[in-house]
DNA sequence: GATGAGCGT
């Protein structure tokens, strides 16, 4: 008497995150999507109103207290030099980004007040989702 | 000697 878990073999796979793109449901006849399109907000923090001397460790320094900071990067001006005055923060997790966005966004450093947002999910290796518009029924029936 | 909403030099 031997029982074969050959049954339970494909019902326990669901900790794979890496799925076959290539791969179609043949019941559903539909792709896959990694990203749900639910999640309008990752881990990725947008931070505006910097001060114009304001360094990414000074931000780290700010934002790790708030959660486990991966990644701190501020824009600068390649023309000019000098920091477009937003960055963005990245964190392990989203819970703790909406953390810090929402105990850091209005407050003020270096004497000035800092605006906190979700960024979109730019690149880093990936495609980019954009948001979408107003799309408001006005009567223009364009789908495909 | 500048400036101040935004989304990645």
């Amino acid at each position: 008497m031997a029982m074969r878990n050959t049954l339970m073999s494909f019902l326990s796979r669901r900790t794979s995150t890496t799925t076959i793109p290539t791969l179609q449901n043949p019941i559903l006849g539909c792709r896959c999507y990694c990203s749900p399109p639910s999640t309008a907000s990752n881990n990725t923090l947008f931070v505006g109103g910097l001060s114009w001397s304001v360094d990414e460790k000074s931000l780290k320094d700010a934002f790790s207290s708030f959660g486990e900071v991966t990644e701190v990067k501020i824009i600068y001006d390649k023309d000019s030099g000098r920091s477009r005055g937003f960055g963005f923060i990245h964190y392990l997790k989203e819970d703790d980004a909406v953390s810090a966005k929402d105990a850091m966004d209005g407050k003020a450093l270096l004497g000035r007040p800092l605006r906190i947002s979700f960024a979109f999910e730019k690149a880093r290796g990936g495609p980019v989702v954009v948001p979408r518009l107003s799309n408001t029924a006005d009567g223009a029936s364009d789908d495909a």
